[in-house]
DNA sequence: TTGTATGCGTTATCAC
DNA sequence: GTGATAACGCATACAA
């Protein structure tokens, strides 16, 4: 491996001590005017700049957040991660992108984030039960954790999440108003379906306005391709006559797998024939081609909170923001 | 922060010397069974294990893989994310996901990457000039670099890149072979554009089949919208009858966006009234309300190629694949 | 303001 | 096989 210039080699260059040159190199360190000249100058000839690595060591900071994400079939994700590196790296922070999978569990994850000594954990859309943490190779070992994006189902760490609640109540609001009255829900993966409790919030509504029959419909994965799949089988298990008038899928890019799948397979017109209903406000989802209508989470909110957290500047409990109904063609 | 167990502590309670413990957690270390039995027994007792950090520090060897980023619109970057995430933790890396943009920039980027004493930096779908190398604040000290899914344009910097000559020869073959013969394209971001090559390649295969025009349209990034405003921009300023017959635009994302502007505000039909190709195979491309042709590029060759030129298996050269030509129903 | 000693938790190298 | 010493590069506390 290359070799770097060390403290050290910029003191001697300077004609001074490694501490003087440390001390150069921090904020509002007392040093004179001419120390800094001389150590800067020989920094610069010499190309150093501090080892993080070794501060990090030293001062038991590493200045870098694991994000833990185990679904990267929505593209959701990628505007999400957009702003929350863009704001993490403006707090001087870093993120180490950790895919969660079937060769790489949260166990693994924790453990190896933990071993890195990450300032803090951020479970992106997944999230693990409770016993999780008690798995023998993890112990109390575990850095600060927070939940984006899902509840949190696990003890004292909290989550930052859009309003199930809420938004389902507006959502269903609207599909009643707009005369539908035989409703489905396709669901995704269900790990992370019972989280959202974006079913359960959508039963009880239809229930309060009188609708006890809600079709189920479930998707192995949150991927257009699983939505595909997951309405074949309701519509080949489902005489026309049976069928119901509106579908809310879990995420838009089910919903778009779902009524591509309607239209082009099945002749359907939406919503004449069938109306659907997505959440995320995914940027295709309002294509001439689908008009969807969705909801739209407020990631911004979501992730100035979830940075508040992670710095301290708010404490660590959960918080639950509202988000917006988007109505377009597809109700 | 929390108090961790040390390899010290481990030692006292086990009865041996820290460096014993050390041995029980190194890989084929000389040491008795009996040893390594009481040391794990404490360990697992007080809850220990390495601390990564100072072993990177000790062995000046991090592995940790700053993974550029600069285009977030893109969604064909999560399955590329997915998979060389995967990838790098099969083989015990991580990566650090580094986003930038005009707050971030490549220097900066570079710097901070560099102080971390990361192993390897790939600039995925994002590059800089070489110039760009010679900033002040840099020196030579930039760690090894690989580019990923586009030219490198960085002298000594290896990529990994889909045969974009190939991949536009067997574009406009098709195009060709349909009968289209007024053709335009829609590049994106200059920088990335310029790199891709996707256009200059279209110019030269039309060029041989004797069409010398082909219609420039421009979006200002990656995205569905971009893409909208792009194809809005030309059909305002271009008569009816002097249209192109066939669009191609350099990825999928700005494709679909034009397409569907094409048909929901001009009521054309595609591919009848202006046939339209795009580039990578995103999954929705392929729905039913699209059906787009398209090019797919061989993400996990790719993939495989910088993983052994990042673990040193294989020589820091720049390598070529082929990817695939899609062909739907939008020419 | 500046230099000294010590610590962060590990690895490498050498005696025993 | 085991323990000891030095080193990784920087930070903190204290002395000068």
């Amino acid at each position: 491996m290359r070799k770097r210039a060390t403290a050290k080699e910029v003191a001697d260059a300077a004609g001074v001590s490694k501490w003087t040159v440390i001390r150069a190199f921090t904020e509002g360190a007392s040093i004179t005017e001419e120390s800094k000249r001389r150590v800067m100058e020989a920094a610069t000839a010499l190309n150093y700049s501090p080892n993080l690595l070794a501060r990090s060591l030293a001062k038991n900071l590493t200045h870098q957040i694991a994000v833990f994400v185990d679904d990267f079939a929505n593209p959701q994700k990628l505007p999400f991660l957009e702003t929350l590196t863009e704001r993490l790296q403006a707090e001087g922070l870093v993120a180490m992108l950790i895919n969660i999978n079937t060769n790489f569990d949260h166990v693994h994850a924790l453990l190896n984030a933990d071993q890195r000594q990450v300032d803090a954990v951020v479970l992106f859309g997944t999230a693990f039960r409770n016993e999780t943490l008690n798995d023998s190779r993890l112990g109390r070992g575990a850095p600060p954790m927070f939940v984006l994006a899902r509840d949190s189902q696990i003890e004292g760490v909290p989550a930052v999440v859009c309003d199930a609640e809420r938004a389902l109540r507006e959502i269903v609001d609207h599909l009643h108003a707009r005369g539908y009255r035989r409703p489905g829900f396709m669901s995704g993966a269900s790990a992370l379906s019972t989280a959202l409790k974006r079913r359960q919030h959508f039963l009880e509504v239809w229930k309060e306005k009188g609708v006890d029959t809600v079709a189920s419909l479930s998707a192995e994965r949150y991927s257009a391709q699983a939505g595909v799949a997951a309405i074949r089988a309701y519509m080949e298990s489902t005489a026309p006559a049976d069928r119901i008038d509106v579908l809310m899928c879990e995420n838009d890019i089910l919903a778009l797998g779902a009524m591509d799948t309607l239209r082009g397979t099945y002749g359907l017109r939406v919503p004449e024939d069938m109306a659907v209903v997505g959440f995320d406000n995914y940027e295709l989802g309002g294509a001439f081609a689908y008009g969807l209508t969705t909801y739209e989470q407020p990631k911004d909110e979501m992730i100035d909170v979830i940075m508040a957290m992670i710095t301290g500047r708010q404490p660590a409990e959960t918080v639950t923001l509202s988000g917006k109904l988007i109505v377009r063609t597809s109700t």
